[in-house]
DNA sequence: TCAATTGCGTAATGCTATAACGTGTGCGAT
DNA sequence: ATCGCACACGTTATAGCATTACGCAATTGA
C-alpha cells in the first residue's frame, strides 16, 4: 500500500506528528490543530486510519499513541514487523526491525497454523540518555 | 516476584479470569462481580495490578485486556519475555515463550543501550479453526 | 502508642475510540 | 447529462478504558 496525495485532513495530521519527534495521542493531535478548523476525535482518527494503512504512521499500541514511520520514502509495511524501542522518561522513540524476530514469529504461527494479521513488538523502558 | 495469598478481590478477579478462558477487559471483569459486590472500576484495576505484579495475569496491551497467565504454577516473571497470539475471531490467546526472539531483542536493546522494562509481543490474526 | 503501609469503598473525572447521522464532491457507466 | 457510487468530511452523541482524589479500616512494627 502506497500513499496517494494525501487530503487535507491526512497533511495536516501528518504534519503534526512529524514535526513532533515523538508519539502523540490523537487527542493531543487534535488540540494541536484546532487552530486548523479541527472540531473532532474523529477527525483525527479519520486521518489516521489512512495514514496507517499507507504505512507512514504507525501506532503505539501500549501508549495509545501515533508516530511517523522511520523511514521517510520507502514503505514500510515490506520491511516486515515493526518493533519499537520507547523510552518511559523522555518519550523518544527508536523503530527498527529485525527479520530473525520476523522469522522465530513466523515459525511459530506456522507451526500452529495460526495466520498472523499484524504483529506488534514493544520495549518500554528507559533510552541510553535517561538511563544514565 | 511470587504471590503471596490473594486479597478478597484479587482471588475474584483472578477466579473471573481463569473462568474465563479468554481475555476480558477491565469492565467486562466489572460486570461479573458485581454480584460479589464490586461497585467502580477501580475495584477491578487494583486487584489487577497487582495480579499482573506478581505474574499470574498479563495485560493485552493491544486489546485492552487480560489474560491468566498459561503456567499455573511457575513464575512467568522468570521465562523472559511473554508472547501472545490472539485470535481476532474467537478471542482465544496462546501464550508462548521464545528465547531465541528475547536474546535478539536483548541484542539489539543492549547496543542501543536501552534500559528495558516491559516488552510486549502480540499477533493478532486467525486461530487455526477460525482460518479455516 | 504512634506512624507507616496496605487494602478497600465511593465519587468524580479524564482519556481513548467509535457509532450514527447527514453533506458535498468527483467520476465512471449508461 | 444524470444517475449511482465511492470517498472525504463535519457534527453530535455515546461507548469503552483508566486514573485521581478523598476517606476509612486493619495490620504491622518501631
Amino acid at each position: 500500500m502506497n500513499a496517494p496525495q494525501l487530503t487535507k485532513n491526512q497533511a495536516l495530521v501528518f504534519e503534526v506528528l512529524e514535526k513532533a519527534d515523538g508519539p502523540l495521542s490523537a487527542y493531543t493531535i487534535l488540540d494541536k490543530l484546532r487552530d486548523h478548523g479541527f472540531r473532532a476525535p474523529l477527525q483525527v482518527y479519520r486521518a489516521l486510519e489512512k495514514l496507517l494503512e499507507y504505512g507512514v504512521v504507525h501506532r503505539l499500541e501500549s501508549i495509545n499513541s501515533f508516530v511517523v514511520c522511520a523511514h521517510p520514502n520507502e514503505n514500510c509495511h515490506s520491511h516486515g514487523t515493526v518493533a519499537f524501542a520507547i523510552c518511559e522518561s523522555c518519550g523518544h522513540v527508536m523503530e527498527f526491525h529485525d527479520h530473525e524476530v520476523d522469522h522465530r514469529l513466523m515459525d511459530w504461527t506456522r507451526g500452529k497454523k495460526f495466520k498472523a494479521e499484524k504483529t506488534t513488538i514493544e520495549i518500554r523502558g528507559l533510552c541510553e540518555t535517561c538511563a544514565a
